[in-house]
DNA sequence: TCTTGACTTGGAGTCCACTCCAACAGTTAT
DNA sequence: ATAACTGTTGGAGTGGACTCCAAGTCAAGA
């Protein structure tokens, strides 16, 4: 699969595609005639990359997980490191979210009460 | 109360604080000797600022609202469609969040079962 | 054969949200 | 009164994540 139909069923541009291949966060991609052709395993890495930045990891974090990723079973325990923390960036992410939200929905029931 | 106070008072840097005055996200910031003296509506605004930009809301929004803010009442459904937009994106933002929290838990749960 | 279109590369440019700096001023402690 | 501290301004610099561009290659269709 080439660079532009991979780039329009996952929903990246061709650009950003290149640009974390070159920031190594999807190993080898392999190449006919020099033209990308990405295989399943590329797919699947590029679907959880893309997962991992909607989430607004960095492309840093996310390198160095499939770094480690790259070098087999005995990083599985820096992995897991990782992937802990990485959890825990979310979960207050989630919290600092949910907090504004819950804020502007209560100046959103003043509003309604026509309270402010 | 001046600029280091609040700045350590509210957890942002000194500089972040005169950014976002000179980005109009605090109104009109008292002087005594050209050195700013925060008032409690100032501190209260910067507060709601900060609760918004811990949750990733654009410096554009936040200026926007304000600008409403400060025009009175018969802005006030500007306002709330603002609100409401911003909601939106918040709730993507979970939603999103909570995809990748829950991927990178299936991943961890892999590990400790020693699947992966 | 010539054009069109999708691809390649390396490198420059953009946008956002800060962050740092130089040069200066006013207050406080010794 | 001199140094240390804390503040001021305008403007430059930074880092992250793209995004755009020029110059070129290659394959397929009119």
């Amino acid at each position: 699969m080439k660079n532009g139909e991979v780039a329009k069923q996952i929903g990246l541009s061709e650009d950003t595609l290149r640009f974390y291949e070159k920031e190594k966060l999807m190993g080898e991609v392999p190449r006919v005639n020099g033209i990308r052709d990405y295989s399943e395993a590329n797919l699947r890495r590029i679907q959880f990359v893309k997962c991992l930045r909607d989430a607004e990891v960095s492309i840093e974090a996310i390198r160095e997980y499939i770094r480690l990723y790259d070098q087999g079973e005995q990083t599985i325990p820096a992995r897991l490191g990782l992937l802990e923390e990485q959890r825990k960036i979310l979960e207050e992410r989630l919290n600092k979210a949910k907090l504004a939200y819950d804020k502007i929905t209560h100046k959103i029931k003043l509003h309604e009460k026509g309270v402010n």
